[in-house]
DNA sequence: CTAGTGACTGTTT
DNA sequence: AAAACAGCCACTA
């Protein structure tokens, strides 16, 4: 039933979620990227919390590849909400040919999209 | 208006 | 390398 509570956002209806839905939806198959760089590329530098707040909003059926989206340092971001649901996340991934290491981390600079914002340079 | 919160991120322990 | 801390800013009450 209606899962969405107390807290989080009912409903996209504000731009900004508009915004970062489009891009999700413009991250490509077998790539992904990080709730910061959404955020940028929304137009919304610094609003990777927002993004994860858009992404929590979303609804079960969603056509939105919101598995595609990861922390920034390559794990999975909804591990610390649902254990399980990380788990679907991961399965989607493997089967678009995104691999993970063994501690469970996706190498950006080679699944990262864009790939410019994600080619390895030293930190 | 203020206060509390968070699918985050970068820095410091 | 993992954990703790602090900064960040839109959203809800």
């Amino acid at each position: 039933m209606a899962a969405r509570a107390r807290n989080a956002s009912p409903a996209p209806r504000s731009s900004a979620y508009t915004a970062i839905y489009a891009v999700v939806r413009r991250v490509p198959r077998g790539r992904v990227s990080t709730y910061g760089a959404i955020a940028e590329l929304a137009k919304l530098p610094r609003q990777a919390r927002l993004v994860g707040y858009a992404m929590h909003a979303l609804p079960d059926g969603s056509p939105l590849p919101w598995h595609r989206i990861l922390s920034a340092d390559g794990r999975l971001g909804i591990a610390r909400l649902s254990p399980s649901g990380a788990l679907t996340q991961r399965m989607r991934l493997e089967r678009e040919g995104v691999g993970f290491d063994a501690r469970g981390r996706v190498k950006l600079e080679r699944f990262g999209w864009p790939r410019a914002r994600f080619a390895a340079r030293p930190r």
